[in-house]
DNA sequence: CGCAATTAAATTGCGCGCAACCTATCGGCC
DNA sequence: GGCCGATAGGTTGCGCGCAATTTAATTGCG
């Protein structure tokens, strides 16, 4: 019989060990800007979405991302000044998050930082949009068997 | 200008996200056996190499983790009756790992787990396998630009 | 209206990952 | 033999991720 229980045919640990090493190539340059990996993802959407102020599970959805994640994460955030946190007016249960001034302008500091990854994976461009794809299906398989 | 500061943009989210998708796949299966996902990679290590002992240091080199992640993780595994620490004879900085009968037995439990989560993801054998080799590719790419 | 069920966010607890530091042991070199 | 640098593993501290619980606000339904 094929034995399936060896560590280098498991698809998933190669998507834990490439998950973790490209997180240490990000490492040293957010690090130079005061930024994890995760609140460099959540600034992403901040940017991307800017003037809507999303709502805390707003930004738990895009990024799948719990409350217990996030709530700690956006108080670090808004401590290093580049988020503002409040309640919404209309329906208090919600808390909305902005960027401030200085988390606006930080988008500049790293606006190569997708260039610089993509360079250190080796991939060329045609590899890297069919990983991205096929990776993103797998997310949103898993994600709907869950559902139900 | 092309705007490359979106998150659906980023291989690295998808990355990010299919990890933690696969996880949440091997997380109530594992937890069955009361394993979590990185003492299930540990389990199959030894499992591969049943017999050898390798050191704590070795089963960092495999797993790419380092001993203040492994040195808690272990005393858990040998807490959990799986696996044995014991300092080597011949140069006692070294701590070898063991499988205990326990830690052998589990394996039998848990060797459907790899069919069953490829099936989860949706890929098919061919998709699994090229999407393995290209991340296994770029976490040695990295690995080597790290060394120098 | 009044109350139960639902929803949003925060908090707590635990297990990673990783950097930084500490301790003990080993090897080499005189 | 005695010291010095290197090596192995452990510990501490911090930031995720996630489950489970708590608190507060809102919705729905009679």
């Amino acid at each position: 019989m094929i034995d399936d229980l060896v560590l280098r045919r498991q698809v998933c640990f190669a998507l834990y060990a490439a998950s973790r090493a490209v997180t240490d190539v990000y490492r040293p340059i957010l690090d130079a800007v005061g930024l994890t990996y995760p609140q460099y993802l959540v600034l992403l959407v901040l940017w991307e979405h800017d003037g809507d102020a999303p709502t805390v599970s707003a930004l738990g959805a895009e990024l799948r991302l719990d409350s217990g994640t996030l709530s700690p994460l956006l108080k670090r955030l808004e401590e290093a000044g580049l988020v503002l946190r409040r309640r919404s007016t209309r329906d208090e249960r919600r808390v909305e998050v902005e960027l401030t001034d200085a988390g606006r302008a930080l988008r500049r500091q790293v606006e190569d930082v997708p260039r610089r990854i993509a360079g250190a994976t080796g991939l060329s461009e045609t590899e890297l949009v069919a990983v991205r794809d096929t990776l993103t299906r797998v997310a949103e398989t898993i994600h709907r068997q869950k559902e139900q």
